[in-house]
DNA sequence: TCTCAGAATTAGTCAACACTAAAATCTGGA
DNA sequence: TCCAGATTTTAGTGTTGACTAATTCTGAGA
């Protein structure tokens, strides 16, 4: 039995490193060192050193100079991280007038301090939703978690309406800006120009012509209004 | 500008630390070494090396060989752990369907993730209750605390009412043995017969006799029915 | 006053995690 | 195929905070 598998004693650290790499690995593919560096700001170094601890302890698979991936149990913690951070997002929005910009760094530090029983009350709570206040699948206990197709308003085509249905940003300046549009999850959106060279982009939304930069619009990650 | 004046970069440890030894030292009294080891369950000399590093930085005053106390800003960082600690329970308690016998390790983790913000926000939700579940009194946001003068029931006279005000226990099965019994905070008791050689007291409590362990009566503490 | 048991401290380790600097390895063009 | 630049790993350090073992101090009783 090791570490990972007795109780949870795992550390803040680890956590935040599975979770990362969670993030950064969809569809089988492998994290780079330097690429899990920059997501949580250490040095490669650092990242090196600890690839191999969690390769020891099973939470990942290693090869050197190759990347890393979860093994079954690391991808088993990064989602019940997920889960924790996004419903604890959830449960502070709606409980405790936080804001969907101010919410993310305190989810980030109450992750790792819930228990299980809190989360799951909280969960109740709220009658255990299924997205977060920025629209993202929260998983269910079990670890499942369907993640819908979505496109960056960005690459979309004009003419068609869509729907919001992700806000992937975390930056609060951003989303408050969002906010004051109305442009959050849920919301039917035409695109009906789109100005060559990366222009702004001028949208309909609730009867009202709007004009986005398309780096705003690449962090609005819609649906065909029809779909689901 | 030290590191205890500076934002809050507290470690866990270090909160507990302080927490640990304003329990302790009440009324300018000393905590020996040995005693705060016991009390956080660290071996003396662990806690010999940490009360070095915090008198250096000014959180607590210690003489080599004569105990330790706080200095001012040692007893702010603990009063405000405090606050937290008892807020979340009342919190907890009250929104969450937490029992009083389950919360305090809860608490005990969340006291160091939680923002000021948070805190506030859950103090406002319950309309800034002076007392958690336990009766003991929470201090206010700039670290006053009232402490009330009590008395564990084991030590008082029979025959006079007096009120329970403060159950100072943490051990989930004593808290559960004394909620089945309704020996909760604010309860009015009076001691008909108390046995000699520290033997079993009896007394009524809501038109109802009990007898109780003196072992158990030593947690339930009393103020005469009529103060405050 | 002396002695000695108990309390406290110091000395020396260890593990987790971060860092910088240096070495090793991979990869994409010439 | 070979080399240069990028990526990754290793080597060596530092800090925090725990430990055991050894040493030193204190205070109470003879």
């Amino acid at each position: 039995m090791n570490a990972a598998q007795a109780g949870d004693s795992l550390t803040r650290s680890v956590e935040d490193y599975l979770k990362t790499i969670y993030r950064l690995t969809p569809e089988g593919r492998s994290a780079g060192t330097s690429e899990i560096a920059q997501a949580l700001d250490l040095s490669p170094a650092s990242v090196s050193g600890m690839i191999k601890r969690l390769s020891e302890q099973r939470l990942l698979d290693h090869a050197p100079y190759r990347g890393a991936q979860l093994t079954d149990e690391g991808r088993r913690v990064a989602l019940r991280m997920i889960r924790r951070h996004r419903l604890i997002e959830s449960y502070l929005v709606a409980t405790l007038g936080y804001s969907w910009d101010t919410v993310h760094d305190e989810a980030e530090r109450l992750e790792h301090a819930v228990s299980d029983t809190l989360v799951e009350r909280m969960a109740a709570a709220l009658g255990h939703p299924t997205s977060d206040p920025h629209g993202d699948p929260i998983p269910a206990a079990d670890g499942s978690m369907v993640e819908e197709d979505v496109v960056p308003l960005s690459e979309l085509p004009s003419g068609i309406e869509f729907s919001i249905r992700r806000v992937g940003a975390e930056n609060p300046e951003l989303l408050r800006h969002l906010a004051e549009r109305g442009l959050l999850p849920g919301v039917a959106v035409t695109i009906l120009e789109r100005q060559p060279f990366n222009g702004p982009i001028t949208i309909r939304l609730a009867e009202v012509e709007q004009v986005i930069g398309p780096e705003v619009a690449r962090h609005l990650l819609c649906a065909t209004a029809g779909s689901e």
